[in-house]
DNA sequence: GTCTATAGAAAGATAGAC
DNA sequence: GTCTATCTTTCTATAGAC
């Protein structure tokens, strides 16, 4: 049967779109270092070069994926916001990220490692889902005042990040409980910013 | 003149300590992926084979490149810290470490990025110098709660890292007005977190 | 759009001489 | 402790056929 959908090996089809997820497959197995195209493209059965027909090099399939690791973790975060008041919405979206981390290491890693190309304007298109959710959430604390919100939704993100980062390092401990702290510590941090958010500004 | 200390290539010496500097520069000059012990040992003029008489291999000289890394961040931190009061110091540490990120961004980078073995024990030795310094001035302003200094240390820690790490990605702009911005919002949320601390615990 | 084939480069690591 | 020499592996990227 011709015709038939066959995920063998893939053969023809959207190849750009198959590359993504395989890198971001490899990269989740292996990190960042064990992602190449030469492995993607054997993983996806096809020639060494046939990726060279959609992506002009390696780090235009990266920043690809960086993209799509964005658009993810802004959907996820998003999905877990919960609490009848801003306050806690602001907290679950600190929660979200740091759990996101945890869950998604080597994407995350890959993501915001040393290997996006940060100078060019491209990667915006991957960050700005990302930084949208800390914004919108804290615009929604911070009722009508612009500069506020931007200070706090800043502050809140780097909390964030810096949790997350050092959760990485294992400065939190290893396993779920450093996870399961780094969230909580993460929460309790971001509470502590709105307690004492006038200082922001 | 047989004695006289020839520093054109090096040749006959501390070994291992050329080496971990010569992979410092190399990380300044190319970041960590610039790095390979081939090229260090071009560099300084010997085999490429010499190193493996230090070092087991390449993640171990990058290792010791990351103690070295944890003292010079600690002690540029320690150097910095000034103020006449506890909540000073404290907000002195937050700003030093966003600039030590800022200016040697390779280095940091190589320090807190993908490369080292963080579950490794050794690492511990890297990280350790940084950590006290946080601690020690956590701990003066907490008094003498010490769960409370760790809580606090650890937020204003997440914090710094945090906003280096936002610093790095373009998040706060580029150039020098983007580190001054950094310093400035890290310093800020220190602030912030001081002052909404009963919110830590 | 994909394949075969290949050029070209670089790195990690080891064996054995000195 | 350092050198020479070499093995082995892996990858990026291109040229040209189908």
């Amino acid at each position: 049967m011709p015709r038939t959908t066959r995920r063998d090996r893939y053969h023809h089809g959207d190849l750009r779109a198959a590359l993504i997820d395989t890198a971001m497959e490899l990269i989740a197995e292996q990190g960042v270092q064990g992602f190449s195209l030469a492995e993607a493209s054997r993983r996806l059965g096809v020639a060494v070069s046939a990726p060279y027909r959609h992506f002009a090099d390696r780090d235009e399939l990266l920043l690809a994926v960086g993209v799509r690791a964005g658009e993810l973790l802004a959907t996820t975060v998003s999905a877990e916001i919960g609490g009848d008041s801003h306050e806690a919405r602001l907290v679950a979206v600190a929660r979200g990220y740091v759990r996101f981390a945890a869950r998604h290491r080597p994407l995350f890693e890959a993501m915001f490692g040393t290997l996006m190309p940060v100078g060019e304007p491209e990667f915006e298109r991957a960050t700005q889902p990302v930084k949208g959710v800390f914004h919108t959430a804290a615009t929604a604390l911070a009722g009508g005042d612009p500069v506020a919100a931007e200070s706090l939704g800043l502050a809140v993100a780097a909390v964030a990040h810096g949790y997350a980062g050092l959760l990485h390092l294992g400065m939190l401990g290893e396993g779920d409980d450093a996870v399961e702290h780094a969230v909580a510590r993460a929460e309790a941090a971001t509470r502590a910013l709105i307690a004492g958010r006038s200082a922001l500004t």
